[in-house]
DNA sequence: ATATGTGCAAATCTTTTGCAAATTC
DNA sequence: GAATTTGCAAAAGATTTGCACATAT
C-alpha cells in the first residue's frame, strides 16, 4: 500500500477509507471562511481543484485563459497566495527538474512524498504510515506546531536506473 | 537524541559514533573526483564548509568578497552548481521565510529535516533513526535510488505557539 | 456604498549566459 | 599550450507591486 493513489472526493464512487488519500474541495474550504468568491477564483481554484499534474503559475495561467483570456498573471499569483496562506494548497519545487519555478497542488488528506527521477523526470507520489508516524515525532520532540510538511526526494526511478547503470 | 547536533569533523575532538552527524570536507571531496582547484574555488568551498547558518547566494558572495573583492555573482552561482551536481552541497528553501532564494548546506553523514517557525524566522534542525527507516522504505517499496532527500516543514516552535495562541 | 479584487505595465529579485581575458594543469 | 574558469554586462525567468477601474457583498 506505500505508493498512493489520490483522487478527488468526487472522483471516488465510494467514501474512501483511512488509507484513502483524497482531496478536500478548496471551494468549500474558501467559502466556510467567509473569502470573498469572484469569477477569477472559482475559475482558478476549480482548475488546481481538478488538475491531475502538478501546476506551475504559468500553465495555471495558460489553463485559465482558455476558458477567460481577460485573466491576468498577477491575479494567477494573488490567489496562489491565499491558497497557500489558508493552508489549502501544497508548493512544491520537484528539484527543479525544468527550471525555478514552482508547483502546486491542493492539500490532501494525507501528506505525501514526491520522488522526482533525474532521468525521465517522473514524479512518483509516496504516502506511508512510516511518513506519519516521523511527522508526529518532530511534532513532539521537536516541539514544533506543524503546518506544512514537504518531503521531496530526487534520484532514479526502477526504469532509469537499470537503463543508466546509475547507482 | 532526536533533536540533532551537527558539526564538522574537525570541529569535533573525538571521532563521533553512529548518531554523531558531521560534514565531510567538501575541499577533499572535490580533489577526490579530480575537479580542477582554483582559488576561487577553494575560499567559496571554504565558507560554505565553515558556516554555521544556511548561505543564500548572494550572502555567499558578500562574505567571499571580504576576502577577495573580485569574486563575481556568476562564480558564486557556477560553483553552487559544481557542488550541487556532485551531490555535496543540500538545496533548500526554509519555507521561503524571506523571499524565493535558495539556502545551500554541506551534505552531513546523516540527512536531516528543517522545521521553520513562521513566527520567529528560527530554523531548527532534526534528525532521527524514523527519517531514515522512512527514507529506505521509500527507496525499497517505491523501487527508487535516492540520491537527495530534501524534509522541510513550516509551523511554530514552542515559544511562538504559546505566545501567539496559534496552534 | 464600501471594501475588496483585477488588469496593466513596470519594477524587483534571483539566476543564467555569451564572450574575451585570466588561470590551472 | 590546451582546456577550463572567471569577470563583466546583459538577458532571462519568476514573482511582486502601484494604481485606476471593476466587482462582490
Amino acid at each position: 500500500m506505500a505508493v498512493a493513489l489520490i483522487a478527488t472526493e468526487s472522483q471516488l464512487g465510494r467514501s474512501g477509507n483511512d488509507r484513502t488519500i483524497t482531496r478536500p474541495s478548496l471551494l468549500k474550504e474558501l467559502m466556510a471562511r467567509g473569502v470573498r468568491m469572484t469569477s477569477q477564483r472559482r475559475l482558478l481554484v476549480g482548475i488546481m481543484q481538478d488538475s491531475p499534474s502538478h501546476l506551475d503559475a504559468a500553465k495555471l495561467l495558460a489553463i485559465a485563459r482558455q476558458r477567460d483570456p481577460r485573466v491576468d498573471r498577477a491575479t494567477v499569483y494573488r490567489t496562489i497566495a491565499l491558497l497557500k496562506g489558508r493552508g489549502l494548497i501544497d508548493e512544491l519545487d520537484l528539484m527543479h527538474l525544468e527550471g525555478e519555478k514552482h508547483y502546486y497542488e491542493a492539500k490532501t488528506s494525507q501528506d505525501h512524498c514526491h520522488m522526482a527521477c533525474f532521468g525521465c523526470g517522473a514524479i512518483i507520489e509516496y504516502a506511508s504510515p512510516a511518513f506519519e508516524h516521523l511527522k508526529k515525532e518532530m511534532a513532539k520532540q521537536g516541539d514544533f506546531q506543524i503546518r506544512v510538511v514537504r518531503l521531496e526526494v530526487g534520484g532514479y526511478c526502477k526504469t532509469c536506473a537499470q537503463r543508466g547503470g546509475r547507482q
